[in-house]
DNA sequence: ACCTGAACACCGTTCAAGT
DNA sequence: ACCTGAACACCGTTCAAGT
């Protein structure tokens, strides 16, 4: 569509905000979204954004929460598939260590200042509530089976989610180096709160 | 000493920027910070700071350092006092993310994005790997007093620090509530790891 | 309803000039 | 050596006016 003919409205503008901020963000990180890039990448106004987001904040928020969906659907498929000579506790924390590496700059947003500027927000804080709630059942459900030790279910979760996001936002941090693989590290990780919260 | 008596020469801005910008960040987060209100609650120039610090990123890198110097010291002096009753791997780990919930704008800003734009920075890489490297030690003794399954000794103080660091993070971010108890969860946490990585 | 261009306040940073 | 005030470029945000 030319420029000339292009109708005075844009077709998803709140869509196509959110999918360009995702793009900036793998590609410079957060500090390179700033609304005015974004408006001339889009072809619209500095001002056009404010219609669909009311400041930045608003708009980090979303693409936050945004992560957590793309996040959730993996792990939930994860879960959903028969796991190949792995257990799924073991599995799960693969996928979510995994999903941080390759796309670091979002994965930091999801836990970063800007998101965290506005708890109040329902999308992100349902977003984020699923991921735990998901991890939670699955933990009481383990329970329920005598797999795992008696014990409060939520709180395994959140240490079972605490290792992921620690070796997740370490690894992404470039604070892990020398030789240590980090396939390996993964393994360890996981196989050791396993083992941790396993019945003896 | 009246403003008018002030020598020419403030006497040590460098470690007064410093710490007015940690005094800042505890107060209103990173945020608050800018090079502009750091020197007008120093009573000197906008350019004054560029003096001392090549540019803002530069500042706030030393006081990340910083902060791994005070996150250091604390641990080290876990480390040489007497446990009482309370298994040192526990108490060390404890002492962590007790540190990270009375700094928390701080400890966010030693793993933050704007400490992480000086990888090369000497000052910090050194601080951070003395945290780690004291970690690494003490799991090389344990292995070696046969206190903890064999193997990568580097690999499992990762894992050690990945919980200790997810659990803190998620605890300043505020992204574990409901009815878990904060003491309970550190606990938990580091007795979860410990068993993992104990001989069986 | 949605978009525009102009304007405002604030910030990081630089630089010629002072002591 | 260290500090200053003025200036520049850039950003978030607002707003009266257009379609």
């Amino acid at each position: 569509m030319s420029k000339s003919t292009r109708p005075y409205h844009h077709g998803d503008l709140r869509a196509a905000l959110i999918a360009e901020a995702v793009a900036m963000i793998a590609d410079g990180g957060v500090d390179s979204v700033t609304m005015r890039e974004i408006g001339r990448r889009l072809d619209v106004s500095r001002a056009a954004p404010y219609r669909h987001f009311s400041d930045k904040a608003a708009l980090l928020v979303a693409v936050a929460a945004a992560g957590f969906d793309r996040l959730n659907a993996r792990l939930r498929r994860v879960q959903a598939a028969p796991q190949a000579g792995m257990a799924p506790l073991e599995r799960l924390g693969e996928e979510y260590v995994r999903f941080a590496l390759e796309h670091p700059a979002h994965y930091r947003l999801m836990y970063g200042r800007e998101a965290l500027s506005r708890p109040d927000n329902p999308e992100l804080r349902d977003a984020a509530n699923t991921l735990f709630e998901d991890l939670a059942a699955l933990f009481e459900a383990y329970q329920a089976a005598g797999r795992i030790r008696a014990g409060d279910a939520r709180a395994q979760a959140y240490v079972a989610w605490s290792a992921v996001h620690g070796l997740a936002s370490l690894l992404t941090d470039g604070q892990i180096h020398g030789d240590v693989e980090v396939d390996e590290l993964i393994r360890l990780t996981t196989e050791t709160v396993a083992t941790g919260l396993r019945v003896d």
